[in-house]
DNA sequence: TATGAATGAGGGTTCATTCAT
DNA sequence: TATGAATGAACCCTCATTCAT
């Protein structure tokens, strides 16, 4: 009973507090992804925030723990994004993969755009955020392509090296989202990337023809074409 | 005469102060591309480039300029490379692109890191070099892929974010490179690395087999496959 | 009546604020002797206190006003203690006024080591209430060193010089303490060391000769002497 | 010979740093002596030493370091006096050990002041600088009263707390000066204070009897006792 | 031209104090 | 009255840039 009335007490000053660190990371992350880490200044974010620049630190320790802060809550986002996921058995999965996750980068456009950039120059970003996720999708893409290439669906392709490159298409596509010079797609564009992304994945460019169909499959190299 | 006996005096005095140049570039790229551009300091440059911090200054107005020359070199070397790329005729015409630019990634990679690097904050460096290049290197995939598409050689896609895909695969390959967790690879992984980009790139993922190019050629979607 | 039944409504309500100064005034004071005042904080304070940090300025206008109620206090104290010394009439007297003082420093311990510490760099702690005490001591133990001096039992020294040596020989005994460094002395060990002090003051290191010292060793006062 | 060119150049940039050094600590003395290490601020040390903040950090790591600098250097002029103290044989070596110590007192009032002020609140100063010495000094009083007491001279005393008082002595007549409420003794001065410290620790208050009295007061040094 | 000490604006952070609840 | 989040001045320190030598 005590407990009872305690708790929701507790947890309306403890929902005020995360609601307090999410202004803060979310003007941070505002900040952080016009200016960049390094040039970003408390002074600034707090100026966003609307709030004195004291106050950041009765919410987080240090300006570098708002950056963790943001890495952390991506992390959860992630998490969930793979739950859905689910395992990636056929094509449709494969869109859905990526679709999605081309709706989280634009759903924390600024969220993700941090973590990106401060990956490329700070190593515990890098390794205990950054790197940890790409592997878990990479793990995820290199299964995918490996059964397939033991089931003959797919041809003999180095599987690492092949999934960095599906991660590069799609990072190459949001790059000028991340930096702000195009902007962010809508989720039927989204859908749109995602498709593109995975057709050219499994077809490649070229018209596929029966001849050469039929002489690729035989490891002949087709001299008309290239 | 006059002229011709000042002419080399001249000449030795700047090529004097162009080594100089060089040097202190050589160093700032190290020196940024270890710690990134905003945290690295004048100090550690002069240092690295075993001289006084003040002689910096006699050969760059500021600690930005050094970063702006850096970009700047990197344009020539650039442009040196699509004169030798020629026109992107076939298949050898893009092996060879891919990999002579990724020879120029690991002849450069300081010099590439820190332009990338910078490209995804600033953004003159962004517009002014990074832009440029990478359209320039875009238009001529572009038209490779269009000309292929009207001669149906080539699927019809949507050859300006095919074209950024492209170019995501190669990024994506040589990320950890640039990031340093993972050693410059040899000519020769560069040649493959090359290979399998245009090979996925025009092929796809997927086995030709008779009747799915047949019914593919048709734009009929095959039911098996995924 | 009237005032008979608001009174000691008011008393009740005067002695609780009284309990919460004296509250914050020993959370205070350890904290201060732990950490000297200037790095004391106030929610430190307040966290020994076991009180909100407002809290403590409903009962102090601020950080500095606890450390004077903490030296005011330390005066009342003290006047007790020269009530109960008396007048300093012979050995016995000088050995209870030194065995009380010790007594007082250890059962305030933290209080005299604020105030100690503080009087060195704080010149309103100095004057007002250290150099005061002091002063009064001094002034106790002048005047018996020089009725001595006048009855030829004592030689003729400095009587200011002397009861500074006096205050500081016990200060001595007690800064290890005062220091953290040594365990407070028992009320046993508070006589002992102010026997010591006071035989020493009175007699030196040196032996004396057979006849004086038949008389000290017998504990038979010498009646001339003191 | 080129060793011999250099030498003198390297010392004279070494001397000059040294200088500044001093410059730095000289001022960051009186500017600790005055408020207390803690109050002092970095931008008053520079006005005080008459240079820009910054440049307190091209000879000094940070605040702390200036002063445990200070220490340092009351280090050396430490062992400088125990080394001219000598084995402390007989009055004359007492008087002069203590007349040493006042003058050191005097010469370099505000560095010592610090160390004594710190030391009160910071344990390293307190072990590693004022500890070492006090403990250096009360060994040599320490011995030199063990022994007295063996041969006899000496009454039965615990030198350990007695070595305390005796400290305890000198450093009460020093601290109104210490504090800054007293001009510094001049030396002549320093010898009487000196000469009171060492009588009233040998000889106590008391008139002396007769006999021992006689040879005292001749000056003569009795040949048994020190 | 080369040097490196000097500079000082501006950074992140602390903490005594205020004030709405 | 008790609370503790909000405040912002002031702290220590960094570092790009200047300038006397």
């Amino acid at each position: 009973m005590n407990v009872k009335k305690i708790k929701p007490f507790q947890s309306r000053r403890e929902r005020r507090i995360e609601q307090r660190r999410q202004e803060i990371m979310t003007a941070a992350a505002q900040v952080f992804a016009e200016q960049g880490y390094a040039y970003a200044t408390t002074k600034e974010i707090a100026a966003v925030a609307d709030m004195a620049e004291g106050t950041l630190y009765n919410y987080f320790p240090g300006k570098r723990d708002i950056l963790l802060a943001i890495a952390d809550e991506m992390q959860c986002i992630a998490e969930q994004l793979f739950a859905e996921a689910g395992s990636l058995e056929n094509r449709r999965d494969m869109v859905f993969l990526v679709e999605r996750g081309l709706e989280m980068f634009v759903a924390r456009l600024n969220f993700t755009r941090i973590l990106l950039l401060e990956a490329l120059v700070d190593d515990v970003i890098l390794q205990e955020f950054v790197q940890q996720r790409l592997n878990y999708i990479a793990a995820l893409v290199a299964t995918f392509i490996n059964e397939r290439i033991e089931a003959q669906v797919f041809r003999e392709v180095d599987s690492g090296m092949t999934t960095r490159m599906v991660l590069g298409m799609v990072l190459a596509l949001m790059l000028p989202v991340l930096r702000g010079v195009q902007a962010p797609p809508t989720p039927v564009q989204c859908h749109d990337l995602a498709v593109a992304v995975v057709d050219l994945l499994l077809d490649g460019l070229r018209v596929r023809s029966v001849v050469e169909d039929a002489a690729l499959s035989q490891g002949v190299s087709v001299p008309v074409l290239c």
